[in-house]
DNA sequence: TTCTTTTTATACTGTCTGGCATAAATTAGA
DNA sequence: TCTAATTTATGCCAGACAGTATAAAAAGAA
């Protein structure tokens, strides 16, 4: 559809036969079929059947298999971080983030419906891991960026007031990717969103101290659903 | 090695040739093949060089690939509850049970080493999930055997002054299958057995609450290491 | 037109796939 | 020794597999 860049930023088109493919298209395509399939399951017919493109063009775009299912991976990620920035925008509480943050995952991992498929990584990775060490390698680096992400939310949450200072914001960090982690199993194997919301509301009490009901507090902050800070 | 039974539970001998392989341990060895390999990309050549039998008697004994499969997670699932069962016998405080728990988890996901292999069930049933509803229904009763399971160590310690009264053992106990999840799938990839026992102990401690110095208590216990219930 | 460049389309290869048919081997009992 | 029962062993099949060689098509540039 949108046809994107000929090599360089300008409208200028290279010689030669125009793609009739878009390549992120191609790729969101190929996404959605590994991670329906999963990785070993899926065929270069499907993959094929799935872009519409032809066997050599999707060699001479992404390589072969595993490259492409690399790119995927790496497509997904990049999609994630940018929506997980996004959510950030208007400076929300840790509180507000949180629910933000799982409720935008369990929208990607349509939890509850027959088109129930969980996290992409989380789902297909794990299985290729042993004996793809690239494979392993990125859903490592994957699994401690998030860690890395969260635990700087959570340290701008001390910093402000909202999560004792005393609190160990590693150790809440991977809490919080271990619920992220729970709710991409469980929304695979089909639990409906509002029993994964649940969980995710538990952990972020855990995280950030239950709601008291409105009352003076002796410690300012900003958002509006103030939070108690654990002992 | 171990003639078992022919038919009935007496040392009869049933008429035929005897076989040569132990079912049990014939299980085992396709089970590490799954694991290290995943579902899909074990070919049955594979099973049969790791089993030691010929295909024919694979299929005699257990079906087909996807039935031997669904046989091996049952036999994994069927032996971490009595692992998990053995860990109560001598009726230990929810703290040292949970520390138990994790640390049996980690012997068997061996952590850290080049032959990190992570949760079977975890590591390659959900890729399996969509397109096979019997690994989807297995993973789903198998999560929620483990919440179950979980929840009622967590009742008996509430009712026994352990944890608060007042807490959600349903919310707690899914925070601790979120741990066994996360630590599942990041032994997976290799992170060390240390990191992951920090990530149990701190799960243990947002369940358990925090261990406090010695002091005195008002409320009475029977584990030596107290814990402070969360308001 | 003609040349060059890039992509598409067709077809092919040798290997591997899951599953099974068939026959040989090994035992218990008659 | 003969028969029935059970397992093992060999071999085969039709289809699917990943990956590639080769030629046709479609564009810009000369």
């Amino acid at each position: 559809m949108v046809q994107k860049k000929s090599k360089s930023a300008e409208g200028r088109r290279a010689p030669g036969r125009p793609r009739q493919y878009d390549p992120d298209q191609a790729l969101a395509k190929a996404a959605e079929t590994f991670w329906k399939k999963g990785y070993a399951a899926t065929s270069l017919d499907d993959l094929v059947a799935a872009t519409g493109m032809q066997r050599p063009s999707l060699y001479a775009a992404f390589g072969d298999k595993q490259q492409l299912y690399l790119k995927t991976l790496e497509r997904y990620q990049q999609r994630s971080r940018a929506m997980s920035l996004e959510l950030l925008a208007d400076h929300p509480s840790l509180r507000v983030f949180l629910k933000r943050f799982y409720q935008a995952a369990l929208d990607i991992y349509r939890t509850g419906g027959s088109d129930a498929r969980g996290c992409y990584s989380i789902s297909t990775a794990p299985a290729q891991a042993i004996t793809d060490s690239a494979v392993r390698d990125f859903l490592a680096a994957s699994i401690g960026g998030t860690d890395a992400f969260l635990r700087k939310q959570i340290t701008r949450a001390q910093e402000q007031g909202e999560v004792a200072a005393n609190a160990d914001a590693e150790a809440l960090a991977q809490l919080a990717t271990a619920t992220l982690h729970t709710i991409a199993v469980r929304s695979r194997v089909g639990v409906p969103r509002k029993q994964l919301m649940s969980i995710a509301a538990a952990a972020i009490d855990m995280i950030c101290g239950p709601l008291v009901r409105q009352q003076a507090d002796s410690q300012s902050g900003k958002s509006a659903g103030r939070a108690l800070a654990r002992g």
